[in-house]
DNA sequence: TATTGTTATACTCTATAACTATA
DNA sequence: TATAGTTATAGAGTATAACAATA
C-alpha cells in the first residue's frame, strides 16, 4: 500500500508522455488491436463505475485512438475497437510502462526475478 | 502496475469504513503519534503538490485528528501533530490496512512470504 | 532571492441517480 | 424486470500560478 502514490507517479508520468490522463493509459492498454470488447468489460478493469468509463472512452474517441462499433448480438452493447492510431500508442506506451521503477533497480537481481514470478502469479488470480 | 486499481480499490474501502478518503487515509497513516513533523514532509509521502496538503489536512483538522502547530525553529513552518483522537483512528485503520487482500491469499504460503520480504526491501529503498 | 504554506482556478476521476434503449 | 450505456451532478484529487510571510 505505501507504494501506490510511486506506482501511480510512475503511471502518471508515463501516460503523460503521451498525453493520456492515468485512467486513459490504463484503458487503452487493456484494449487489445483487433479485440472488440464491450464497454463494459473496462468496469472490471479500472474497477469503476460505468458512467466513468464512457468519459474516458469519450477523450480516447475524440482523439481517433478507438471508436464504438454497435454489437451484432445485442444491440445494447457497444464494442470497442483500438484504431491504427490508437495501436500504435498503445505500443509505445506499453514499451514506456515496461521500464522498471528506479527503486525496484535497487533490488537485489534475485529479487527483481523473484517478484516478477511472484506479481504475474498475483495478477493472473486477480 | 496492473495491481494499481486493486490497490487502490482495496485501500479506498480500509480509509471509507472510517468516513476518510484515500488521501486523507494516507496523510494520516503517515504521521506519527507523539512526532510532530512539517507540513511540506507529506508532499514526499503523497508526492503531490503542496498546495494540495493544505486542503487535505484542514479536511483532518476539521474532523479533530491532526492540529497545526507553529514552528520554534522556523516561523515558515507549521508542524503536524496528530491528536489522542486521530491516533485511535489511525490504529484502526491500520489495523485495517494490515489485512491482505483476497488475491493474496491465493498464492502460496511460500509466495507470500517472499513477496513481503521483497516489498519491505522496496519500501525501504523508496 | 529562496522557501513554506495558502488561495484561486481548472481539469480529471469518481460515485450516485435518473434516463433511454434494448433484452 | 434487468442490463448496457448515457447524462447530469457533486465531491475529491491534482497541478499551475500568484501571493504573504519568513528565511
Amino acid at each position: 500500500m505505501e507504494l501506490v502514490p510511486l506506482l501511480k507517479q510512475h503511471w502518471t508520468a508515463a501516460a503523460g508522455q503521451f498525453d493520456l490522463t492515468p485512467a486513459q493509459a490504463f484503458a487503452l492498454k487493456r484494449l487489445e488491436p483487433g479485440k472488440p470488447v464491450p464497454m463494459n468489460s473496462l468496469v472490471d478493469v479500472l474497477l469503476c463505475d460505468p458512467s466513468n468509463v464512457t468519459g474516458i472512452v469519450d477523450k480516447l474517441e475524440a482523439r481517433g485512438l478507438v471508436e464504438r462499433q454497435a454489437s451484432q448480438d445485442d444491440r445494447r452493447v457497444k464494442n470497442l475497437v483500438v484504431t491504427p492510431r490508437g495501436a500504435q500508442l498503445r505500443e509505445k506506451l506499453t514499451e514506456r510502462a515496461s521500464e522498471p521503477h528506479p527503486a525496484v533497480l535497487r533490488l537485489s537481481a534475485e529479487d527483481q526475478c523473484r517478484l516478477c514470478e511472484i506479481l504475474e502469479r498475483l495478477v493472473s488470480r486477480f
